[in-house]
DNA sequence: GCGTAACCTTACGCACCAGTAGGTATGCTC
DNA sequence: GAGCATACCTACTGGTGCGTAAGGTTACGC
């Protein structure tokens, strides 16, 4: 008569991933704060202490989701641009990547680039981990010009990856809510605007602006 | 002894324009969710049932936000980029009004980009106004295009339009983290970037994948 | 100088939600 | 099969914040 033999107890890790999948939906679907604790046990089929005593509090858990999310991120692109590529192969790939885990993850890219940025606290965690990849992407730039003789002040290649992370984050967005759009294309659709006007850059060549 | 003589009695219109900025400025400052009615009262040195008599319900609120903020940003680039110039002159000039408005109206564009995006119900109003810009860079591509004789895709117009807008954000959010910096600069480049990748595109430069 | 309409206030109801207290069941070890 | 650790639950509290009811005060028309 006690008919709920379905409902298995698991061993802790893998209810922590159930959990961080609820959470990550979630948080994606309503933002941080709309998003109830009741609605994430809820949707990870568990009751709301089990979250607290595994995950901690809200704050906590959503630490635990950008984390998670943006590991993945990181060693999908880490793992495809291997460093001893040249640049623009490098850049290929790293973008390829990119959009393909952003295709397959559309909520944790909801997460860490929508609802992480909103909010004063989270940002900070998420500013290192775009920080890490614009220094990436600039120490690809800063490479490939010396390859060539030339320098550019350390700011300028700054602003300049800068620049292209977030036109690959516009990018991801735009994906991200076309679901019928091929990562693959859209790679290289960036690949076209970073690197011709990087190639550019290359060069030598400097726009400036025109005498009042 | 009814010692409050400096808190004068105004007319509606003027009272709007002070909770608007207070809302502005808290909810750029504590996110949406985070920031509370009583708190834009208390800011704009009026007590909560005004807000909701004149501004309605916080929904309501922050779309008035959005709205003002959107059309001050939308009228400044407007203004500064007559579609008669050329389109490398127009391309400057609309920069170089978007990041000083950036630069002027942090709080405005904290607000727009940062809060609006986050939550379901008010991306659809943002995501209306960021369309119109994609919307102008597009047009400027496409007519520039056009005068040297050639054709590109409307999509593939679209998604490098889509691209540096979204670069062009980046740069603001940097810009908005970054008070020592000088909008100015910050125009020039991304004028660098944009305009060398664009000046690219336009020649029929294309990069293509590599085989497999 | 008095009415009235617009401006403005204090004080509260109600709902929602983060986090917890305290208890039950299940499997594992010896 | 006793003992123990771990998985899991129902049911609550306390706090916060949206939205409002009901009443006070100032300016302005006449």
């Amino acid at each position: 008569m006690s008919s709920t033999p379905t409902f298995k107890r698991l061993p802790r890790a893998v209810r922590e991933q159930q959990m961080l999948d609820a959470a990550v939906k979630v948080f994606s679907r309503r933002g941080f704060h709309a998003a109830s604790m009741d609605e994430i046990a809820d949707d990870a089929g568990i009751s709301k202490p089990m979250v607290y005593a595994y995950l901690g509090t809200k704050d906590e858990l959503f630490v635990a989701c950008l984390h998670r999310e943006g590991t993945r991120m990181m060693e999908a692109i880490a793992g495809a641009a291997a460093p001893d590529l040249p640049a623009d192969e490098r850049l290929w790939r790293g973008l390829r990547a990119f959009f393909g885990f952003v295709g397959a993850h559309r909520d944790g890219w909801a997460v860490l680039y929508r609802q992480a940025r909103a909010s004063q606290p989270f940002a900070a965690e998420l500013a290192t981990m775009r920080g890490r990849l614009v220094d990436v992407v600039a120490g690809m730039l800063d490479h490939a010009l010396r390859a060539k003789g030339r320098e550019v002040r350390a700011t300028d290649l700054e602003v300049v990856a800068y620049a292209l992370v977030g036109a690959t984050e516009s990018l991801a967005d735009w994906l991200a809510d076309h679901p019928e759009a091929d990562p693959e294309k859209t790679a290289t659709r960036m690949m076209n605007v970073a690197w011709l006007g990087a190639d550019q850059l290359l060069r030598g060549t400097v726009w400036h602006p025109p005498a009042d």
